[in-house]
DNA sequence: TTGCCTATCCCCGAAAAACAGGAGTTTTCG
DNA sequence: CGAAAACTCCTGTTTTTCGGGGATAGGCAA
């Protein structure tokens, strides 16, 4: 029995490499890629691979809205993501989307084939880097905002006074007053300044 | 007469994918690759390639440092930079550190070898959709900042107050305030968060 | 039901930043 | 050289932020 796999990249250079990659591999069919989210899903209407190599930054919506997306629509297929990059919360966002793995590009053949054959079995598979970076990064975990703590970050972050985001959010300024405070002490932030630059780095803003 | 090409990525599968879109050229060489600053050195005192396809991501060593330094060793290398992402800084660093062309991984294997056969003829190389981000980034274009600003700039970032980065310099509090002043007039900024968020969007800290 | 969280609002005082000026010295570069 | 740019410092005033408080109300879950 061969797996049955699908690539979904918009880098045609990395489809030919995995598809370089896995030629080899007897116990491994590839059945086809996508360089879009709609020659994806249509490609998957017709026919249902076993395993979708999904990398996780593409063009016109990221690789995560397209898993979530995939597990709906077929429950049955594994996903496993693909990134260059070793960001916990590209990580975590595509394994809550309903992946079943992660692996960096810079697998290696072993590495990308031992994943596929987890995933297929139903398990998970994380390659060590990531694993690894997963460990690191539960210390500096990203706080989750409320939704009213996110609008009044970002505006901030635009560089509205408490006075202007009140005046735009309908709400009094010193509430807004009491939102900063509270984004100041959950991202530990000693002033605005260092706020904003610690949402920015968090991806947050 | 062949052109001798030499790839330099830490992604397994995109060596293998640009392999495997160059093998039907006959007038292309791929002569090696590597996948760590170092190889890549050691290679070039042995061997010294036509063509250096240089990915500007690599783990250990920024692509561009790294075209730097091989431009000042081996100036008759010509080098194709290469990177997932279509951002100007990027690029023009890439291309102020001796790179002849820029090229982003979704390329075709018609525009890859375009490229190729371009920029070794000392010709300079930029694929469509970076011309156009290149030209359509003119307008925002990053503000020069002098040493002392960029200091401020960085100090400021990490929550330091006027008085805090004054003494961190060994300059008067209200001198602060001045380059504070000139940061927030050169980056357009109406107070520290914007500020922050905009250099942090220029990649400025 | 009793908490907990979110969201809303308020007060105070101290500290910091923003705004508007002016002005001297050193460095850099054509 | 000479001008421009960079760096330095100053005095004010006004506005905003920050660090303490404390309070009410709705939703939701143990």
């Amino acid at each position: 029995m061969t797996i049955k796999v699908f690539i979904v990249d918009d880098h045609y250079m990395v489809i030919e490499g995995i598809r370089s990659l896995l030629q080899q591999e007897a116990s491994i069919e590839l059945v086809g890629h996508a360089m879009s989210v709609d020659s994806c899903l249509s490609f998957l209407r017709n026919q249902q691979p076993d395993v979708i190599l999904m990398d996780i930054n593409l063009a016109e919506q990221s690789g995560i809205e397209l898993s979530a997306t995939i597990k709906r629509l077929y429950p049955g297929i594994f996903i496993l993501g693909l990134s260059t990059f070793n960001q916990q919360s590209f990580i975590r966002k595509m394994m809550d989307n309903g992946a079943s793995g992660y692996v960096l590009k810079n697998v290696t053949r072993e590495e990308l084939v031992d994943a596929i054959n987890t995933i297929v079995k139903g398990k998970l598979y994380l390659s060590h880097e990531v694993a690894r970076s997963l460990r690191a990064a539960e210390d500096p975990e990203v706080p989750l905002l409320t939704r009213r703590e996110q609008q009044v970050l970002t505006l901030i972050a635009e560089g509205l006074t408490n006075n202007e985001v009140a005046e735009k959010l309908f709400i009094s300024p010193t509430t807004v007053d009491t939102h900063r405070k509270s984004l100041l002490s959950k991202l530990n932030a000693k002033n605005t300044a260092s706020l904003v630059r610690i949402a920015a780095q968090l991806q947050l803003i």
